[in-house]
DNA sequence: ACACTGTGAGTTTTT
DNA sequence: CTCACAGTGT
């Protein structure tokens, strides 16, 4: 291990060994690398077991990485640390002690789309209507103030005459419970609650854990932090990295506190600032830094490069969101043809609908590419329908899945069945699931439904009871079969169907594959490995092709060309931050993340025109652009008058000036079409060509078309985008 | 019980 | 535009 291969700042921070530290490390300035060094070091130099160690990351990939590097360091002995996120370290020492805090050890973890069923239901046994207390205001409410670990007993005190919400926060938190099921941050406030109250385990913890390692510590939470403290205190060795100009999760309840106090928290400790990057152009350091620098609320700090000036950077002012995709991707052409690879390219964006009408590009130019997060696999119907088989086998408590599958496919089971069951289980004090069982048996419910109930419940038993000595390929593939899933698609056999069928063939070869990788493959950590998987995490580093992912998601990557799209005010920065000063800063640092991810070239772009939800509107340039100085941009289309800085002051403002959805209606697609005949040959904007096969209904208005390659379609004419060939 | 259809509402950002 | 859902008809 060669310590010379460090500048002297990185050298400091990692022979830094005894008490707290905090490293400021700006963008590129070669945080991964102290952290990978400081832990072989911890290993080699100080003797230090990998068992006493524990790193948190951001991501699983990124602590994936991390221990590859350090592997190659110190071999072997790298895979016995304590690596992970938040999240999934909580979760590994809640399978051992869950039922300290009296939950099972086989618990589900909830995602945010479970979190909005359940907080459903709980709004619906309140009756409290959607209306008054729309569910993702609700739910932010709810996690911001779990975030700060509060919890439903402490929230009036915190948050006057919010008792509406309080009443819901309780009984989400009721009945969470009783579902044996956690949402992303009951994770967290669990192990601080097990730490807390058990004293055996929280010193056994203190004791084995010799140092303790944090990344990306600006961006932790109240809740977190609490979990690192009560880890350390005491011992001290503690060590964080972070960046408060990166700081872009204030929404998510980051406390940048976390980083500001960080001295104070912490007697004596030491900070070491890391100001050299080694990521990236001057041109691109120097832009940077000038919009960093219009945030006020801010620690100074002067990020500087030995690297070469290269070249400005381009901006390219478009007409539309599709003149600004071709640019970007007759730019990728060119580079393509200069022999640059796909997977050096990436394009940033603020909000994932942005990536739609880029992929389209990338299709018809015949690129490769590929997107990181926006719902992709595990957000479809067919998927979630098959994991939460899995995970009511994995727990019987856990009634948001039930609730989803008892249905699908179809058993008969309807509203008012579910309704009695529901009443029922109440009053017995017994979980819906084993009163489905009940039900069936003494006859409470007969008939078609009932048959339903007996067929689900006894689908599922023997899975539930043998689920930890089967395969979880043997699981799925049973399951599949025997709920009748699988039969259901067969027969529907229609593109979609067919569809997804490959998608459940897909799932399964991930099963399959997490089989093969761990040792000890059960159902409980398949299911873990997926939930707390980010984005990133499943991104798959071989595959080639250009790289579209929001800012966000950018975080910790690099690329020598990077494409900064849709710089819009009201887009980026987003409008819900024009009156307030804070989140309009952390737009910025998110704009200030999206620059400092380019190595070598970075472009930027913004439309004048852009649709949302259907209707064209007109944007003005992004201030941001305005705040690069312009000697390091080249105007690639001439440069405009400056109008977006003096221009737009406020959110009024900005909704009065060129907003007018009325002045850019949406341009015709020419010979829409009004009557249809078979025989004729049309064009539908999904589908693609087909033939009209017969007209029916009143005015003639339904078709039965024919597409190539894609079957018969009942379409209404009024409704389906068609357009007539020839 | 379920399929269909018209309606209303929504886009930040994610572990 | 596109999705989810409430309401209606079978």
């Amino acid at each position: 291990m060669d310590l010379n291969l460090l500048n002297q700042e990185q050298r400091q921070a990692v022979e830094h060994t005894s008490g707290p530290l905090l490293v400021l490390a700006g963008a590129g300035s070669g945080k991964t690398r102290v952290l990978t060094y400081k832990i072989a070091y911890l290993m080699k130099e100080m003797n230090i077991y990998p068992s006493q160690i524990l790193a948190i990351t951001f991501t699983n990939k990124a602590a994936k990485e991390m221990k590859s590097r350090i592997r190659e360091l110190v071999g072997e002995q790298a895979n016995s640390l304590w690596m992970g996120t938040f999240h999934s370290i909580a979760v590994r020492m809640l399978r051992i002690y869950a039922e300290r805090i009296g939950y099972k050890k086989d618990f589900v973890i909830y995602d945010t789309s479970d979190q909005k069923s359940i907080l459903k239901r709980c709004m619906k046994e309140l009756n409290i209507s959607e209306e008054s207390f729309p569910i993702k205001s609700t739910i932010g409410k709810i996690s911001q103030a779990k975030n700060k670990m509060i919890g439903p007993d402490q929230f009036k005190h915190v948050y006057a005459n919010e008792f509406t919400v309080e009443s819901i926060y309780r009984r989400y938190e009721e009945k969470m419970f009783r579902n044996n099921g956690m949402d992303f941050d009951n994770i967290i406030l669990n192990v601080i609650k097990l730490l807390k109250e058990n004293e055996d385990i929280r010193e056994f913890y203190k004791k084995n854990f010799q140092y303790v390692l944090v990344d990306e510590y600006q961006d932790t939470n109240k809740a977190q932090y609490e979990m690192i403290s009560l880890l350390t205190k005491g011992k001290g060795n503690l060590f964080v990295v972070g960046d408060n100009d990166q700081s872009i999760y204030g929404w998510r309840g980051a406390d940048i506190r976390n980083i500001s106090e960080f001295e104070a928290d912490f007697k004596g400790a030491r900070v070491i600032k890391l100001e050299q990057n080694y990521r990236s152009t001057n041109n691109i350091l120097d832009a940077a830094n000038a919009v960093i620098q219009n945030n006020l609320y801010r620690k100074d700090k002067n990020l500087w490069s030995s690297n070469e000036k290269g070249e400005k950077i381009k901006y390219y002012d478009a007409a539309d969101e599709y003149s600004e995709a071709d640019f970007v991707l007759s730019r990728i052409n060119s580079m393509i043809n200069n022999g640059c690879s796909t997977k050096e390219m990436a394009i940033l964006y603020r909000t994932n609908a942005q990536s739609r009408v880029f992929e389209e590009r990338f299709r018809r130019y015949d690129i490769p590419y590929r997107v990181v997060g926006s719902m992709g696999f595990y957000g479809r119907k067919e998927i979630k329908d098959l994991l939460s088989y899995m995970r009511l086998i994995q727990n019987p408590l856990d009634e948001v899945s039930l609730l989803r599958i008892v249905n699908e496919p179809k058993r008969g089971i309807g509203n008012k069945t579910i309704e009695k069951l529901q009443e029922m289980a109440n009053e017995f004090d017994v979980s819906l699931f084993e009163m489905i069982g009940r039900a069936y048996k003494e006859d409470i419910i007969g008939g078609k439904a009932g048959m339903g109930l007996k067929a689900f419940y006894e689908t599922l038993r023997p899975y539930i009871q043998s689920k930890d000595d089967l395969k979880v390929t043997d699981i799925f593939d049973g399951i599949y079969r025997d709920s009748g899933y699988r039969e259901m698609l067969e027969i529907e056999n229609t593109l979609e169907s067919q569809s997804r069928m490959d998608n459940i063939g897909e799932l399964l070869s991930a099963i399959t594959e997490y089989q093969m990788s761990e040792e000890e493959a059960k159902l409980e950590g398949f299911m873990e490995s997926i939930s707390l998987m980010s984005d990133i995490d499943r991104m798959d580093d071989d595959e080639i092709g250009v790289t579209m992912m929001t800012l966000h998601s950018a975080k910790g990557l690099e690329f020598p060309y990077v494409f900064m799209v849709g710089l819009e005010e009201g887009l980026f920065p987003t409008g819900r931050a024009f009156d307030n000063t804070l989140e309009l800063e952390e737009e910025r640092r998110l704009c200030y993340v999206g620059i400092t991810r380019a190595e070598k070239e970075l472009y930027i772009s913004s439309a004048s025109q852009r649709m949302i939800f259907g209707t064209r509107r007109e944007y003005l340039v992004s201030r941001f652009v305005g705040e690069i100085p312009e000697n390091l941009i080249e105007y690639l289309n001439g440069k405009k008058k400056k109008k977006s800085k003096d221009e737009l002051s406020s959110k009024t403002d900005y909704l009065d000036k060129g907003m007018n959805p009325k002045s850019f209606e949406k341009k015709s697609t020419g010979n829409r079409i009004k009557a249809v005949h078979a025989g004729m040959k049309v064009k539908h904007k999904i589908f693609g060509e087909g033939t009209v096969v017969s007209v029916s209904g009143t005015d003639n208005k339904m078709a039965m078309i024919a597409f190539v390659d894609k079957g018969v379609k009942n379409l209404h004419i009024d409704y389906a985008p068609l357009v007539e060939v020839e």
